[in-house]
Parts: C-alpha cells; structure tokens; sequence
DNA sequence: GCGAGCACTTGATCTTCCTCAAGTAAACTC
DNA sequence: GAGTTTACTTGAGGAAGATCAAGTGCTCGC
C-alpha cells in the first residue's frame, strides 16, 4: 500500500444522493418513496414492478437529534437508509467510553451486514440532527433477491466496499499517528466533491469536533490539538466547523 | 454491547472444513476439488453441475511458507481458499512497520471482497506455512450468481460475517486495552472447540507470538509482557505454543 | 552434536496520547 | 439580553504502550 491519502471515512454504499425534500419545508415532508429508492446505487436498475414491492417493505422513521434509532442488543428486522439528517453508529464501552464507527448522511444506508446474519446489532445508533430515516424490511429484500441476481450483485458490491472501507479505517488505526489521521480525514473531505482534480480548500467538518475525534479514534482534546499544531504550521486554518487547507502539499507530506 | 467475552479473531467465513489429504501425503497432493468445495458453506447448497463449473474457474497455488500469495496493488481476479497452510493478511506501512489484519486457516477464504469491487489488493497475503489454496477465478463465481439465488445468499452472509468480525475487531482496538485483547484473544481460541459449554483449558496459539501480536495491534515485546504477567497472576500458564488457562473466571473479569 | 539464525524474553527509556481540571466561546432558553 | 448549557480549547501531569538494546533459548541444517 503506497497511498498516502487515506480516508478513514469513505466507508459508503450508496452514491450522495440529494435529499427529495428539505427537513425544514415541513415537519414531517411526505416523500415519494419509490423515487428516493430508485436514487440509491442499491435500487437503481429496479425495474418499477420491483421498487414497489420495496417500497411496500419499507416504513419512514423520524428521529430526533440525540435520539437513538436502535441501541445494541435490539434485534435486526431490516436495514436502514437516511433520506435526510445525520446518524452516527458506536460502541459505548462499559467504562463509560464512546467509539464512533460510522458517521452517516443522507443517500447512505447502514444494518444490511447485520440484517443477513439475523443477529442483534452490536452498535447503537444515535441521530446527530433531526432525521428522516426509511427502514426497509428484511423479507422484502430477500425477496428481491431470489429473483434479481442484478440486485444481488449490487448488494454485493455495497457490503464488499464497506469491508473495504473498514480494512482501510483499520490500517489507519493501526499504522499511522492520531495527526496523520486527521490529516487523511481533511484531504478526503476536501476531495470528495469529485468534479474537478484539485481538491477544495475549504473544507466542511461533517460533524462535531468531539464526534469526529472518536471516528477518528482520539480524544477531543488531542483533536484539538492536532488541528492547532497543524494551523501553527502554516497547513490549515480553522475558523469553527470549517477548515481551510492552505498549502495542501505539505499537508500531504506531513509526517508528526 | 455487553457482551464480556470479545472476540477479535473470529472473522471466518467458512466454518472448519477438514483439509482433504495432509500435506505431508505427497509434496503435492492431488485433492478432489469438488469435493473440497462443496464442504465450505458457501457452496454447500450447490448441485453437481454447478460444483462442475465453479471446479473449471478454479486453478491451485501453491505457496511456501514465507512467500507472497499476493501484494498489495496487485490486480484481484477471484478470491482465495486455504485447502491446507496458514495465510496472513496485512498491511504494510512504508515505515517499515507491518500490521496483520488476519490470520486464514484450512477451509476459510479470503479477497471476496476485492473481487466484487473490481480493484487492486490493499493487502498482502503472505503463507505462514507451506500451504495449498484454490484461486476461484471472478467469471466463475459471478456465472452462479446469476442462476443461484442460494448462493448469493450465501456469500452474502459470508461478507456479512467478515464485517461483522471486522467491526468487532474495531471495538476491541477502540475500546480495549492489549491485556484485554489478548485475553479475549485466549478466550475464543479456548472456546472455538464448540463442542460442549465448558472452553478447553489448553489453548495452542494460532501463530507464532509476534504474527499475534500483530494481529492484535500491538508489538511483540508487550504481548510477551501481557503473557507474562497472566502468568505472575497465576490466571494462564505459557508453555511455548500452548497457554493453559488456569482460572477462567477471574481471567475473564481481569481488568488492567 | 555444534554453530547459525530465528523467535521470544527482559530491561531501561522514551513517546504518544489520555486524563483531569479549568477556562473560554458559542448556542439555546426564557 | 442575561443565564445556562453545551462545545471546544488549553494546560499540567500521568499511563499505556512503543522503541531500543541485550539477552536467552530453540530449531534446524549440516
């Protein structure tokens, strides 16, 4: 492995897919479900006949902020998808500790690996801001499946890139220092809108500092710290949520 | 979770499968394929036929203890299974450190994942032993998928497994410290013997102490340090490969 | 059976990162 | 708009585990 921008965060299955309505157009926006679905890499070559068999399996789920959508030990019925909002999925050790494993926004879906073993989840999930969630129903896939093998293959490539996603997160864990972490998660947020080569400089936190330091497997503190050294530096500027890459190359090669 | 009993190396796909002649019958003995095959769970619900055309994408590999199966950055054009050997998967930084992600046995495969997802290894396989796999080459498997809704189902659940293992794996290096890990390490290579309720008092490692150590994301100076002190508690007693468990209870409430 | 090489152990020291404790700034209530 | 809460920052000190450096004991080849 000779990369060096590694992204801790990358583990997603469906391809961003813009929300069909606005959380703030109403309180509870009706959606048309088969439409979202048909956006999801998961659905996309669904032909109509099977998208509604699904949407029929599937049932909308609001969550608050701070809200949990299920905790560990509840038993598995399906999957979920977020059609707008933002989940993140942890541990919570017996000692009090908290590890986030995932953060996940909309067009993203998260529970299939759970949903096919038939076992309990291991994580909690927790709404970080008001969310609208679809829940899609284990039979209803399975039935999808007995009779797709494109569907199948789709499911496939979503569950081998989340693995492949988890591989990488890791080999971050494990190889590399907190600082090279954080850096890796700045240059893939910077990059990921993927419409040109140059990577952005301005680069929007995806969450709370003290949520991303545990993706990020730290504490607040030492975040908080990396992130100031790294503005001492000369590399980034920090002004609240949002970070602005000032010389990227170095960023790149910055070794601490 | 409230699970105690943590198992960071249980991430296999297929369960135990006996090898189907020793290695040390011939230098390089002739197996049945499809016998073999059809002993995994993943191809365990095929007929005949299908075993037949899953057998022709398939081609041997023999590897020398030591010797690469594969690097990283190489192309994946199937996956891996260990007929008889043991194979590491790792990662490998370019500061000279390693990190063994995992250790494969007899009747477990490996590099799925990859081959969904049509890109390049991120890790190295290298054997551990003299060792015989079965390269299942990408055409022949995605050939049944598209007719066999069962076998989609199940490697479905084998990718599903390995996340799960993975996300496992995540928590116990999020969440644990080593002496944890190698206790809960002791624990489920005691327990895998599933026969009856009681975990075997004898455990023989896996691998040798500085592959497990890696394994279990530290150096092998403190994993014989770990060791040791188990021992100076009177919890385990260490005989080169073979760890006695001497008093399970209190080894599995140790805290520090 | 003897030397070479390797795997493992043990000891001393050093680094990274965590913990605890304030302190500051921004956001949410009333 | 003041008070409270929450999120983040900063500092000092400490602990877990890494690194470096010798050892010791094994196995293996001859």
């Amino acid at each position: 492995m000779t990369t060096t921008t590694q992204q801790p965060a990358d583990a997603s299955t469906a391809s961003a897919a813009p929300p069909v309505c606005s959380p703030r157009t109403a309180k509870r926006p009706a959606i048309k479900v088969q439409a979202f679905l048909a956006r999801l890499s998961m659905f996309s070559e669904m032909n109509d006949a099977e998208l509604d068999r699904i949407a029929d399996g599937t049932h909308p789920v609001h969550t608050e902020k701070g809200e949990a959508v299920f905790n560990a030990g509840d038993p598995c019925t399906g999957f979920h998808v977020v059609v707008y909002g933002q989940i993140k999925l942890g541990f919570t050790s017996p000692h009090g500790g908290e590890k986030v494993v995932e953060i996940v926004g909309a067009g993203q879906s998260f529970g299939e690996a759970l949903m096919f073993l038939e076992r309990p989840y291991i994580v909690a999930a927790h709404a970080l801001a008001d969310s609208m969630l679809l829940h899609v129903g284990r039979s209803a896939v399975f039935g999808e499946l007995t009779n797709d093998p494109a569907f199948s293959r789709k499911m496939l490539s979503g569950l081998s890139l989340r693995l492949h996603g988890l591989v990488r997160d890791v080999e971050a864990y494990s190889l590399r220092s907190s600082a090279e972490r954080v850096i890796g998660y700045l240059l893939s947020a910077g990059a990921d809108r993927a419409d040109g080569a140059a990577p952005r400089q301005e680069v929007l936190l995806s969450a709370g500092k003290g949520v991303l330091a545990s993706r990020l497997n730290m504490t607040p503190e030492h975040f908080s710290r990396v992130l100031h050294d790294l503005s001492v530096d000369g590399l980034i500027a920090v002004e609240g949520k949002t970070v602005r890459i000032i010389d990227i190359e170095r960023l790149r090669n910055h070794t601490a």
